[in-house]
RNA sequence: GCCUAGAUAGCUCAGUUGGUAGAGCAGAGGACUGAAAAUCCUCGUGUCACUGGUUCGAUUCCGGUUCUAGGCA
């Protein structure tokens, strides 16, 4: 037994199944949810980020959702330091903690335990290499990072500025390549017993799926929701408004484009988003693949097979 | 019915002064370690509508056919 204790998550890429399995898995075994969701963190962005609603919870506590204001950052190293709080939490009331949501990024940080530095973030300096990058170009700022961190540069392609942005201000606040710390905490082993489960389904299904989910916001009342962010203030620029559903229809209210423009992006994106998430998660190691298709779509047969494998694995008595 | 313009990759279209063709989008694969629902990289053979003709050679020129727009009756 790792020093942890038992890990479950559930995960996969956007309309696969990921809310409904969780809650059933959470009733089955006891267990308690833990949203690894970047956008579902915010109040007031309930139908974009197909948040799930209290009905959908069936009295199972989920945590980190509606826990800041859309205007509020956000980021991996806060999700990673609340997220590990509320697995204490969880396991201090004897239940098991289900980590579920798409952002692989997040479940990773978590589960891998990796290092962040105790640094603020440093807007000043982010802007100013932004504004470099503008002016001088992206090869300008590739060449900065390759001048103290060669091997970053060479990972890092020079069009990705964010990246090489980033790359440059760990190096200017600690003092080390990002690349040396990027290769330790690949080293890692994470510290619970955990069982990764990815729910997926044949990309045709999916995406039509998506198609659907989108048409569902919509008559749920999607652009009222975003006018709504609009009318507090929500503009482009914060984190939250990057969100899929968010940027689209902000760009329709504020007359950049038709509402059937919006749409046909906001679906396109979504399926593309879909598609890096199966990415990464293909990339992870120790993932169990959940095929729908396999389980006829039932999320029952699926818990079913999730109880054999925790039995098997003895994770918990 | 006549005239004109089109018919080329799943879609929108470019192009070849005759040597069998290429962009964007869609789609696929990948990267990712403090913006991650973000950001970035790679991948393009298809009866060039059909059918005769000219030609060493036609998707390209000429004739006909079909279809689609627009115009005239």
């Amino acid at each position: 037994m790792s020093a942890g204790g038992p890990l479950l998550i559930i995960t996969g890429p956007t309309a696969a199944g990921k809310t409904s399995l969780a809650v059933q898995a959470a009733k089955a075994l006891n267990g308690e949810v833990i949203s690894a969701d970047s956008m579902q963190v915010y109040r007031h962005m309930d139908i974009g980020s197909a948040k799930v609603t209290k009905e959908e919870m069936e009295g199972i506590p989920h945590h980190l959702i509606d826990i800041l204001e859309p205007w509020e950052p956000f980021n991996v190293a806060v999700f990673q330091e609340l997220a590990r709080q509320a697995v204490l939490d969880i396991q201090s009331r004897g239940h098991i903690p289900i980590v579920a949501g798409g952002t692989g990024f997040y479940i990773q940080a978590l589960l891998y335990d990796i290092r962040f530095q105790e640094t603020s973030e440093d807007q000043q300096l982010r802007r100013e290499l932004e504004q470099l990058g503008e002016q001088k170009g992206a090869e300008f700022l590739h060449q900065m990072l390759a001048q103290v961190d060669p091997e970053s540069a060479a990972a890092i392609h020079a069009n990705n500025k964010k990246r090489v942005i980033r790359a440059i201000e760990y190096y200017r606040q600690t003092g080390r390549k990002i690349s040396d710390h990027n290769r330790e905490e690949r080293e890692r082993s994470s510290p619970y017993d955990f069982l990764y489960y990815v729910i997926t389904m044949d990309r045709d299904i999916l995406y039509e799926r998506i198609d659907r989910r989108v048409d569902r916001m919509l008559s749920l009342g999607l652009v009222d929701e975003v006018r709504r962010l609009k009318e507090m203030g929500c503009t482009k620029e914060m984190v939250s408004m990057q969100g899929l559903g968010y940027k689209e229809i902000l760009d329709y209210l504020d007359g950049n484009c038709s509402l059937e423009e919006a749409v046909y992006v906001l679906k396109r994106d979504t399926r593309h988003f879909a598609k890096r998430q199966l990415t990464w998660f293909r990339r992870e190691r120790d993932t169990r693949w959940l095929i729908q298709e396999e389980y006829q779509f039932d999320s029952s047969r699926m818990l079913k097979r999730i109880r054999e494998d925790c039995e098997k694995e003895i994770l918990w008595k």
